[in-house]
DNA sequence: GTGGTCTAGACCACG
DNA sequence: GTGGTCTAGACCACC
């Protein structure tokens, strides 16, 4: 299911974030779905339990899961979530196209990059 | 004209040389044009020179400026420079945009965003 | 493995960044490998750690190994990093052939040179 | 007659030295005809008469000129110097032959590179 | 004066 | 423990 690359500058939790939050956006893990248990998890990716435990922790600040002590932890898909994520990502969006603009890029350069762009993992 | 952002999470030479890329591209340090010296932009913005260094260093391995021991470093702009500097941002722009896409943001509402995107700093 | 030589007018970092190149190019640090510790090889050449760190980063930058905070750093053996090594070292050769040439030395003696040429460390 | 490359990564006194030395032997300067001044050179390259001294201090204490005090400095061409850069030369040519073995590329490969090689400055 | 290398020692985030 | 950043201060070659 979650595959690490260890070749990715990124931390690993922060990549194992990014990967939960896709799957619970896209439904692949439902709401309310229990999420794999830190230990079980961090044996089946032969990763520091406390590295998972990061990423749960971050996640349920950030209102993507909650934690009930004892039973585990579940997706919650707050929309306040969804919308922050959104919202973040429209950032770095807006970012780059200026960014692109300022190297001579045109907008329909742009608009054809966006059409190709397909869905990665 | 330049400064640090100690907030920034990103490193002291990563801000600098993205400040000085910037700079070169837009003209506003002309090519072959003299760039401050080591030690005179660490006084100025209160940063060890080895800091300063780092960028410098950095810059020169990407092709952006050269230097000449006893002389100081100056602005280079190698084509092969730009070339890389364009490719490092569609490909990150692309990825954002097919991100936004499996977020369900619309092609337009993404056009919308490229048109509404501002030069910042 | 590794070793120094001070009479060598080259930096340190340069000297480990070639050795380091040359032991993943030749297989002898096999691909995705890790590579001793910063501070471990540090010690072993009684070389400070940052200009070890600096030889990695060169490294990591190039293409040839990858690092990962808080595991280590890892042989990459990039197809980019091999190609760009070929030509680098393609190019020197034949500077240096023209200049024999000019220098009244013929083909023959050229191709009897290379004969000779055996690995060095 | 004799240009620098700033760019060049080279000390400006070894770019020199390498101009002249070439200059001697191809016979661009006849042996023991007179070179030009420090100071006149100097102000034609707009370069500190100092780098010009310790060019020709280097190419003299190498027998490729000699300097009379008041009158000079003049061509040499000492067959111990001309013998003396060869090897310097083959010696190059070796490692770098040997390196290229070691990166997988052919002797015949290397032929051919020779039979490209043409003279460059 | 310039860029460049190196050492020493500190601190941080990651695992 | 790991890699990575930063500071402070020294030394060198070049100009």
């Amino acid at each position: 299911m979650i595959s690490i690359d260890y070749r990715d500058p990124r931390p690993i939790y922060e990549q194992l974030e990014k990967k939960l939050r896709r799957m619970i956006l896209t439904g692949a893990i439902a709401a309310n779905e229990k999420l794999p248990s830190v230990r079980e998890l961090a044996g089946e990716l032969a990763i520091n339990p406390n590295t998972i435990q990061r990423a749960y922790s971050d996640l349920e600040a950030q209102g993507w899961i909650y934690s009930v002590a004892g039973k585990g932890s579940f997706a919650a898909m707050t929309e306040q979530a969804i919308f922050r994520e959104i919202q973040k990502v429209k950032d770095s969006f807006s970012a780059l196209a200026s960014e692109l603009s300022l190297l001579g890029v045109s907008k329909e350069e742009m608009i054809r990059l966006i059409g190709e762009a397909e869905n990665r993992d």
